[in-house]
DNA sequence: GTGAAAGCGCTAACAG
DNA sequence: CTGTTAGCGCTTTCAC
């Protein structure tokens, strides 16, 4: 009811007490030398006024917080969910909260974030940036605060880094698919392109890469073509929905994500095709549907919940005044076949879509950036 | 690099400025009542030392520290990982950072966080109660800070809520079932039982009362046993996967959850049954895979972004001082029938299982509390 | 062992 | 219009 009700101060437990301020500043730190019948009334003082530290007063003297700010793309994605989830958990475990962010990987939207958590005082920062070279903004945090990043690199930023070895799952994960006799394998993404080699976020980048990798190793030459990208949420784009209905469609595909993998099934569905029997499909991130899916897909499972309780251990031990050099932890990620991923099985596909549709004109399928 | 260097500080800035620190308060707070060129001395010093005023002190002083808590069972659940989103979103928009923890529905988790939410004192807290009734940390924390409900109702608090009608939502879900012809309708939920006939979570009670009425609306006396109620995120239980064996198996299934109709999704197939040929399945919430699923997924759509952009602006308001009496605000769901909802087929369906599942002792099927 | 006093960065009186 | 002062709640010297 009576919202002005003032919570009670160290004075009013102090006076309730009958001693000094800093005494009972010292039972309520549970700092050594205090006789034990002071600690009892103080304690007891406390415990009747319903005394709690104001961390805000804490927090202006020693400068520290207990806070960490969290900038991630967007929670909504289940990767970056279960991320958030096992850094909230394993930050209160600690004694720390959180603060969340998200920026839809836009750059003014990261340095926005950043800067506000800056202001607030956080003991450290953990961040997935949407670019690996745009990374002004971290390099100033990192002059009052430690930065830890997760999911991808930037290694000018000389910080802590938690990833998976991405270029090697998307190697595996793409094996896997020319293994079973496929030779047009298309990739699905949502990130901007920042050359038309290279996208933005540095664990894409490095997927693709993969990907080319495992393609020349099977003697198949990538064509930039085939590697589809769109705009937030919004993939694939028409010009590559379309392509799934051409002469030389391609027989299989990679997904960058779960959502991806959605938005690339749904368009498969629409050009008639089935999966796994006209189109093969693996994905990375283990999303809670992959299992229940008909066909359950096949994918790369990242442990994101380690991920994310790695990145909050780095940064709060940063936090705590670690200074070592940079260190970079590599986490284990596993490859699953289940039944999205099947063998090739006619040598000379058509198109066999129900309505084909026309191919779009190439002004239409901008580099999206 | 160096971890010390002191941000510049409101006294810093007045003494480059050449005036006294409450000018330049006065200016970064944008006041009226100072001279133009004065102005424009502190603003450029500001701008020069990269002056951010410190919120820890700022906020000691109004008690006011423009960050909200959000306490939600799981943000890992697309419902809440979407209205995590959009709380964070809006408060973000509105100069408001979110402190977010997550409770598994535990009491005991909900209490801490939100004990800690209101030492750090946050300006007003969002939370999704666990039970309606277990209310005695928001009835405190209501006396310092405004708490506002999202999703779950809590009559006895007596604070803004922010809901669908569940009991509408769940009657007419059941009713596509009942209009299908089916009669053997069961409800897979994760939310513990209070008492045989309710759940903790008051929205979870309600899909119930509403799932029941629409039975008895058509000629249905509701069942007990038909009600299955798991651990958290691990539904259904054996007993209940069992049953989707037995001669008196349900043809139809409601869950309360995407995540739990996922579990349910996987029980039927493992039980060797197909949906929607054998079973009708229609759930709440419309997670991103529901339509890209085969068969894609009847359900009950709820606004979950306006559902946590509503809550969000009503804890602002309540923050910035709004005193009116409590507010309900009720947001439309919509009933979406996909493909996994079928007329039912035959009318005396066996056991179609491939191998048998004993049915277990009822001593397993405790009620979880 | 314990208390008094200073001060973290900021703003709200109150003078000038 | 502008500067000085006091004090938010807490901790940390530094005396006693």
């Amino acid at each position: 009811m009576n919202g002005t009700r003032r919570p009670p101060t160290i004075i009013d437990v102090a006076d309730a007490a009958g001693v000094g301020r800093s005494t009972a500043s010292r039972v309520m730190k549970g700092q050594a030398g205090v006789k034990a019948a002071t600690r009892e009334k103080v304690l007891e003082a406390a415990e009747r006024l319903g005394y709690s530290p104001n961390p805000l007063a804490q927090g202006m003297l020693s400068g520290r917080t207990h806070t960490i700010g969290v900038v991630l793309a967007d929670v909504e994605n289940p990767f970056f969910a279960q991320a958030t989830r096992a850094i909230t958990d394993t930050a209160r475990d600690n004694g720390y909260d959180v603060i969340l962010a998200n920026t839809d990987d836009r750059p003014e939207a990261e340095q926005a974030a950043v800067r506000l958590m800056l202001d607030k005082r956080v003991d450290g920062i953990i961040v997935s940036p949407a670019n690996s070279l745009q990374i002004d903004h971290l390099q100033r945090a990192l002059r009052t605060t430690p930065v830890v990043l997760i999911d991808r690199k930037a290694p000018a930023l000389g910080v802590d880094t938690v990833v998976i070895d991405n270029y090697t799952a998307a190697f595996r994960a793409t094996q896997l698919l020319t293994n079973l006799g496929h030779t047009r394998i298309a990739v699905t993404s949502n990130a901007r392109r920042a050359t038309p080699e290279a996208p933005f976020i540095s664990s894409v980048t490095e997927r693709f890469d993969g990907v080319r990798a495992a393609l020349r190793a099977a003697g198949i030459t990538p064509t930039p073509e085939l590697f589809w990208i769109g705009g937030w949420n919004s993939v694939p784009q028409p010009a590559a929905i379309a392509r799934f209905a051409e002469g030389d469609r391609p027989t299989a595909v990679l997904s960058t994500d779960s959502l991806v993998a959605l938005s690339t099934l749904s368009a498969a569905r629409r050009a008639g095709l089935r999966v796994p029997d006209d189109l093969s499909l693996v994905t990375f991130d283990n999303a809670p549907w992959s299992e229940a899916f008909s066909p359950a897909l096949s994918v790369v499972s990242q442990p994101v919940s380690e991920l994310g309780a790695t990145a909050t251990r780095l940064v709060i031990e940063r936090a705590k005044g670690y200074a070592g050099p940079p260190r970079e932890v590599q986490l284990q990620s596993e490859l699953i076949e289940r039944e999205s991923t099947q063998r090739r099985e006619k040598p000379s596909a058509g198109p066999i879509c129900r309505q084909p549709v026309a191919r779009p004109k190439s002004s239409t399928e901008r580099p999206d950036r």
